[in-house]
DNA sequence: AATGTTTGTGCGAGCCTCATACTAACAAGT
DNA sequence: ACTTGTTAGTATGAGGCTCGCACAAACATT
């Protein structure tokens, strides 16, 4: 694999090695005409990525603008290959020249994607046309690993995903399962992993390895792979709820991932539905957490007397009901509402009208996502503000690569203004 | 007052009579010079806003841009005189040529504020500094109001205020007591008024008086009331929480208020942290509603025995638990504990880390503000995620007029990208 | 073979910011 | 009084970007 000089955003030329992710931060001062370049060249790539192969004529027409404006952005982008014209298709019955669709390149720069757990770690590599390739995964120590046990694995993952790629890839973006400081792009803390709590692997990937590398909790890593690759494409605003053994979720509004300050925000399993309800593993009293996750589940499974209730999730629960088991039905349904419960909040606080549902309720299916749905329109006030609707995300592992690298793909796309 | 031809934005030319508040709406196409004018302009704006009278060198200087291009930016507004420069200020014992700090001219067009509650219309002329004048208002016939009496009421009200304008206002702004239909400029329902259900009033007010209307509900007007003139000057995140007979708030995130689809969003009052708790009006259980508002301050005040229970509110409250009453320091703090679970939950989604309190609690002044805060403080984990720190909203009426008048400003200034 | 339609590409105009150079207005020291 | 140093604001030309217009290329239809 060739090295270039330095990361680079999709610059019009590729000497333009200063322009790397971390230096492009215009923040809240004026806009300038470069600004204008790299706002514009993101736009058209984020409606590229929103409608698949599209010609330069549709793009101009989607956007409202001039025709050789999108000609002046493309055209860069076809030197560089990032992207190609695909076969020219058939002018309608009203004749003309036949477009010429442009489409990432499969040439292009890759993305490089992790996913960090609390036992191991997961890499790949992603295309701009979100096809994952050179998958590896290295266990931790399963006995008190030190960091530089961790350490070693990553490294030793990461260089052989990266041997695999035949351009430099853009970034290195990372799915954490745990608390993330976006800005120092460290761990913070990692359930069930205390080894890793405070570790700047963002830094220490950047030294290792020359790229760019960004960090975020999984819900948000899961968000932005729907917004680019999965359920949430071409949406401005949706939201992405996680349930399994915790509960996470997270934003997209109005075109942008929304963090929170430094990063807070989406801890939707510690806010409360339940005052002074079930003790939480956060201390607290009837957080969402102790309702609407597996835990909840298993302690109401073996309250009914299911069989291996320390086995129960969505998928065995809607097979279960599916086959009449003795109060399976009554507990899916008391189970969906409870996860509907939290999504009712959130739509009530921030109305996204559209959530991407990941993690054990993937199992159940669209039985688990309709019962879900079901609840949550009754729990929300009918009001003007539209439907809201419901899509089941790609399963676990996938959806978790997809993801790290739709992180690097939002901070290459979305040139902030 | 002189009519002008149209209500323009803030353009170069005085003649740009096209550029309406409601022309403007590149959404999400690309960028052009002349949209890099407005934008620049605006936030040319927003900074003079946020840190009151600034020089042009100042102003380059925070912006990180040439002194050249504010002074560009800057003196077609001088002309327009919608700015004015102040006296020159004296310089730094280093010596150099004195600043002329540039700051919002009288002269420059106010903007109506109007608020609309169910028994009356309030409306005002306020002015880019932030002063009031010209307040008027009108009641509403009290048996069985018609739509035309309501419409009349308006009409003369507005009209009153309209004629003290030496200038033709730039908008107006209503803040309305009840759901809103963003997009439509309409009243959905306003509770106590069904007469007002449906009521187009920015059409009207547009047809009627020959300027940009828009509307929106009480406590988003209340957010970015504070956004421009208050507590929230200057601020790129931070949240507004309504308390009173009723549960309210707003967000501005990321430096833009957040209506979410179609305005729904920030109906704080009716998400659950009760779940299967005391029916709510909305014939809903366990809404917040249901435990922070002054409905449950007064069953609680009978409940305990206090005084005139029908009449408590966070002041007397304040009073009363400083004089010693029985069992009033407790209720306060339970109330205060109520209205934070809800701020709680806020903070775990969007974290906006600072929050401007509104109506009743304003009452109980500092002390409540602090009994709040603390309760928050005590029912979020701990995280790295910043302090969270609060704020006291102005008293009500100028908050919501004010409020009212920043609607305007907001889409002024912010030029949507 | 002619006409109409659509795609993609030069070319100059217009708008905006930027860097440089210049003038104006002050303080401090000689 | 005069010089030096510093800061504010302005004039001017260069460079980026989009836009409108005109034009060639490639198709369908008649």
């Amino acid at each position: 694999m060739e090295r270039e000089t330095s990361a680079q955003r999709w610059s019009m030329d590729e000497e333009d090695a200063a322009s790397d992710l971390k230096t492009v931060s215009p923040g809240r001062s004026l806009l300038s005409s470069a600004m204008v370049g790299s706002a514009n060249r993101g736009r058209v790539l984020q409606t590229l990525f929103d409608l698949g192969p599209t010609s330069r004529a549709e793009l101009a027409r989607l956007a409202g603008v001039n025709r050789t404006t999108i000609s002046g952005i493309v055209q860069p982008l076809l030197d560089q290959q990032v992207l190609v014209e695909g076969k020219p298709i058939r002018p309608s019955e009203s004749g003309g020249k036949p477009a010429r669709p442009l489409w990432f390149s499969p040439e292009a720069r890759p993305i490089c994607g992790m996913l960090l757990m609390p036992d191991a770690v997961h890499t790949c590599l992603v295309t701009l046309a979100g096809t994952i390739s050179a998958e590896e995964s290295e266990p931790f120590p399963v006995e008190r690993p030190r960091i530089a046990d961790v350490e070693r694995a990553i490294e030793l993952c990461t260089a052989r995903t990266l041997a695999a790629a035949r351009r430099e890839p853009l970034g290195i973006g990372v799915a954490v399962g745990g608390m993330v400081d976006t800005d120092r792009r460290a761990v913070i803390a990692v359930n069930l992993a205390p080894v890793l709590n405070g570790f700047e692997l963002g830094d220490m990937l950047t030294r290792r390895f020359g790229l760019p590398a960004l960090l975020d909790h999984h819900p948000r890593a899961l968000l932005v792979g729907d917004r680019w690759f999965g359920k949430g494409r071409g949406l401005q605003t949706f939201a992405a709820v996680y349930t399994g053994e915790v509960l996470g979720g997270a934003l997209y509004l109005g075109g942008h991932l929304y963090r929170g300050q430094s990063g807070a925000g989406g801890e939707l399993g510690h806010t409360f539905v339940q005052v002074d309800g079930d003790i939480c593993s956060c201390g607290r009293r009837g957080c969402w957490e102790t309702i609407a996750t597996l835990g909840w589940l298993r302690r109401q499974a073996r309250e009914i007397g299911i069989d291996a209730p320390d086995d129960i999730h969505s998928r065995r629960l809607v097979e279960l009901a599916r086959d009449g088991a003795p109060g399976a039905e009554d507990l899916l349904d008391r189970y969906a509402r409870n996860v509907a419960v939290g999504i009712a909040n959130l739509q009530q606080t921030v109305a996204p009208n559209f959530y991407v549902l990941h993690g054990d309720v993937v199992g159940g299916g669209e039985i688990m996502a309709k019962a879900i749905a079901r609840h949550v329109r009754a729990l929300v006030p009918s009001r003007s503000g539209g439907e809201i609707s419901f899509a089941i995300g790609e399963t676990e592992d996938r959806a978790a690569l997809l993801g790290a690298a739709g992180l690097v793909l939002s901070e290459l796309l979305q040139f902030p203004l």
